[in-house]
Formats: C-alpha cells, structure tokens, sequence
DNA sequence: TAGGCCATCTGGTCCT
DNA sequence: AGGACCAGATGGCCTA
C-alpha cells in the first residue's frame, strides 16, 4: 500500500546512513514483509533479476557466487525457537563488509586464573541455551532465505548462511533502488 | 583427499 | 549469579 511505501522509504532513508540498529532493521523487515506480500512478486524479481544480471560483476562472480555445495539443504534443522533475535548492538554494515564492534573480549591470562570452573550442570544449561540460541539464527536465516527471488542460487541449490546476509543487502539495495525510481 | 559449510561444545566476557 | 553473546576448536557431511 502507499502507506506502507511512504514507512519504507523512511525507513530506508535512515538506514543509508550505513548504520542499522536493531530497531531499523525490524522496521525494514516488517515493512518488506507487508509490501512485497501485496505486490506481484513477479514483476518485481522480473525487474531486479533484470538489473542483477547487469551488475553480477560487482560480486556475484568474483567471489560469492551461488557455490553447488551445501550440506543444509540435506539436513534441514529442526529449529525449535522460530522467533527471531535481533540484538544487533554496535553494528555498521557498509556495503557487503560488516564490521562488529564488539566487546573486548580477550582478556590477560592474568585474569583467567582464578576463575572458578562452572559446574557441570550450568555448563549443560549454558550449551543448552547456546545451542537453541544458533537453532534460532540458522531458522532466521532459512526464513531471510525464502524471501529472496529462487534465481539468486543459480544452479538451484541452496545458497550458504554468507551468501543469504549478502544476496539479502543486494536485494534490498535494488528494491530500495526501484522504490526510489517510482 | 582437500576444502567448504555446518552444528555443537566450550570458555571467556559483558550485562542485568 | 545467571543469561546473552562471541570466537575458537572439533568433527561430520558433502562435493570437486
């Protein structure tokens, strides 16, 4: 709808910034889910395909091309927590390079002496909870998956967790391009 | 067989 | 104290 175009483009004017907090991020989620859903898919992938195959040089071919190989589309996880986390504190995407500023997080072996172990049963709880923590980010990556056109893994075969971040940026850079065309 | 991709485990750090 | 996040290590599966 108009409406959801007119949130969009604001939404994506703050982004080009190149700075995407996590509150960006869901506005631009929500806001692709709800338009895409209500216009011909068709006519848009028609038109970016279109434009992709102009500009596949820029990194397509070189190094992230579509690659035959992986191992996921066999094993599909089971994920068992579907909602999706984004916790994105501190982060710049600039084009397809992400740089994570993250915490320090080395620290002197000085400070690790002394560090009692955890017991065995928080530990269990810990690998747990980290366990079902990367469950929740491969299902957002396999749902992130299902919205991109099927031309953009080539030879049919799935496209890897890097190249679904990347193809993603590429194909929100074009729809934010034939957005900002109309 | 090497290399890529992935899931899982683990220990460390930061935050609440 | 415990949860969240991160990165390194490890091993399995698959393809060229």
């Amino acid at each position: 709808t108009s409406g959801d175009q007119l949130l969009y483009k604001t939404t994506l004017a703050k982004s080009l910034s190149h700075t995407l907090p996590a509150e960006t991020l869901n506005a631009i989620r929500r806001c692709l889910v709800t338009w895409i859903s209500n216009m011909n898919l068709d006519v848009v992938t028609a038109e970016i395909l279109s434009e992709w195959k102009c500009h596949e040089s820029a990194f397509g071919e070189n190094q992230e091309s579509p690659q035959p190989t992986s191992p996921e589309s066999q094993r599909e996880s089971v994920c068992s927590s579907p909602e999706m986390c984004y916790s994105s504190q501190h982060r710049e995407i600039k084009d397809f390079s992400f740089t994570f500023t993250s915490r320090e997080v080395t620290a002197p072996p000085a400070q690790r002496q002394g560090k009692p172990k955890m017991s065995t049963k928080r530990r269990m709880k810990a690998s747990e909870r980290e366990k079902m923590r990367m469950r929740s980010l491969a299902e957002a990556l396999h749902q992130l998956r299902d919205y991109l056109p099927p031309d953009y893994s080539k030879r049919g075969q799935p496209l890897t967790k890097i190249q679904t971040l990347k193809y993603t940026i590429e194909y929100i850079n074009k729809l934010a391009d034939l957005l900002s065309r109309t």
